[in-house]
DNA sequence: CTGTTAGCGCCTTCAT
DNA sequence: ATGAAGGCGCTAACAG
């Protein structure tokens, strides 16, 4: 009984072979299963059954031929393997998911070359649209106004005012994690963070001052700036130490400073957070929940940044027209690295 | 200059078009851009003259129609926001996207209902074959040998033998772990890791033990199984410390469990790797280069899984037949968390 | 209600 | 060397 009935080796059917299975043209056998009215309900199961018997499926490239359309949209990432792909594309999958529309992934592994060959091969495939999802917050090159689909881009907005952009808000995100400072009863506060070449880091540096500034504060010093990386956050940590004993918060740029902050917080024996909270920024659950205490941060809310984007992709493809730059809230989500000034 | 010859907002250009604008009748233009040989040189200049000044892009789902193959092929994943899935996938990808064939992604978010439901989709799309990627390393559900299309499982096999996965070794894995600490000259070594109702956490124990005993060791006491977190590692260190001072390295289920481990170990005055070597398992980036020292670790080599899963998909859609569980070696990538013995 | 006809865009014989 | 014709699987007009 292994090999017999299953459609296992062969072709897959086609909707003549359902339709001479149930003994009519294939006309009506396309009425039949589109639900197209004009069709006798006893001849309408007569085909449904065929169908089902046959295990047909209707051939969406037959189908996409004829509509124009196809269902399908392309989803260009530029590093796979980045922190801040997945989530939008998962947001993107998730929103198209729903629908009936799937989703080609393509990544340019951040190769311009790559990445132009990738559109070629969607166009090819005559996606209906485009997402385009960057790795960091920093403008990037516009696929341009010549596409004869629809693009919509991610996290990374094209630098053509003309194109649409969907990012996280960098710089309310470093405006609620010093409320959330503020909140807290903390007024000496000071703010490690990465890398300057990135825009990421300069935005959510000046949402943090502003939200200082209105509530009449300034940092306890300049903000310092580096790497994204644990280790820099040790090291500007004991620097800060040694100039500002008092300080009572450290505003990270994000979750890997944050933990090596608080690493050097606890051997310097200050305590977290009582002496000082600490909070960081992205929401890595690998990085934020196994430290001691679990730590405080912005989540980006990358997914729906994706969902927005291919909401947004399908209004674009349904003919609406959008432009420029839809920045998109964050959230903080409290952990007990940061609590009330006791 | 704006909107001028550009075929921005028109329907794509068809072989009929470019036919017509190159004066010839759609064969002739159809063999000289695919390079038939029977075709006058000068005419098929004129030919390809014509499609470049339209932007022609051959329809690969008219042409997928024809041919009968598609060239793309579903990728199946049940939780992409794991940590293991990704690098599959970029390995897949890569794989692919070397030649023609494009990618559809699926997220089933790991409910049987919703997995259902893509295959589906995916066989109306006409796949040429599927990849299904688990995000553990136990066995999964079979989708079938009903399939018109051949499928290949990566990282989580399936239950069914018939089948073919690719699979990382997880058992060699525990073995060469222990391997590299044995020649560090360790041999009072303890062995802490995670839940163990993962297969992983089984099989890596099982392998370092085999090499313990292959050198006529024993850890010093009983594998501790526990969660797959940082909290974890640090409560199994200090029973470990209390019980076992003696130890001279720790060998740890992920690394996460490896951060907490070498957390507390420093706490408690001994020195890695000097005193203690202590590795992991995974080599995920922003947990093993953060750390102090930065953390020795088996890579599972989830890229090359993925790359081998798509070379198999290949092969089997070329009518090739594999079937089992095929498992590739990982490999120890050495930090400054383990060295030799002092 | 059902069947016939005519394509969607492309490629492949088969004539010319 | 070129063109005309047929068909991949499906749907949307029309007829009947």
């Amino acid at each position: 009984m292994a090999q017999a009935t299953g459609p296992s080796r062969s072709q897959p059917a086609t909707l003549s072979d359902v339709a001479r299975l149930a003994g009519v043209s294939v006309a009506t056998a396309s009425k039949a299963l589109n639900g197209r009215s004009q069709v006798r309900a006893e001849t309408r199961q007569r085909v449904v059954d065929a169908a089902e018997r046959l295990s047909f499926r209707p051939n969406q490239l037959a189908r996409g031929l004829l509509a124009g359309r196809t269902g399908t949209v392309g989803l260009l990432t530029s590093d796979l393997e980045g922190r801040f792909s997945i989530p939008i594309l998962m947001g993107a999958e998730d929103a198209f998911g729903a629908g009936e529309v799937a989703v080609f992934l393509c990544d340019a592994r951040g190769d311009a070359i790559r990445e132009q060959h990738h559109v070629r091969a969607l166009l090819g495939r005559r996606v209906d649209g485009l997402i385009v999802v960057g790795s960091r917050t920093d403008p990037r090159p516009s696929l341009g106004r010549e596409l004869p689909v629809p693009v919509v881009y991610a996290y990374a907005p094209s630098d053509d005012p003309e194109d649409l952009s969907i990012v996280p808000d960098s710089v309310d995100a470093g405006r609620i994690a010093v409320t959330h400072l503020l909140a807290c009863g903390r007024t000496r506060i000071a703010h490690i963070t990465g890398d300057p070449g990135y825009l990421a880091a300069r935005e959510r540096s000046e949402g943090a001052l502003a939200a200082l500034a209105d509530a009449g504060l300034t940092p306890v010093e300049e903000p310092r700036f580096g790497a994204w990386s644990e280790g820099w956050g040790r090291a500007a940590t004991a620097l800060l130490l040694d100039r500002h004993a008092d300080v009572d918060a450290v505003l990270c740029g994000n979750d890997q400073i944050a933990r090596g902050v608080m690493d050097v917080l606890r051997e310097r024996g200050r305590r977290v957070p009582e002496d000082v909270s600490v909070m960081g920024f992205d929401d890595w659950n690998v990085l934020t929940s196994g430290s001691r205490p679990p730590l405080t941060s912005v989540d980006l809310n990358l997914e729906q940044v994706g969902r927005a984007a291919a909401h947004a992709l399908f209004s674009a493809i349904g003919g609406g027209r959008r432009s420029g730059i839809e920045a998109l809230p964050c959230r903080v989500v409290i952990r007990g690295s940061t609590a009330p000034l006791s």
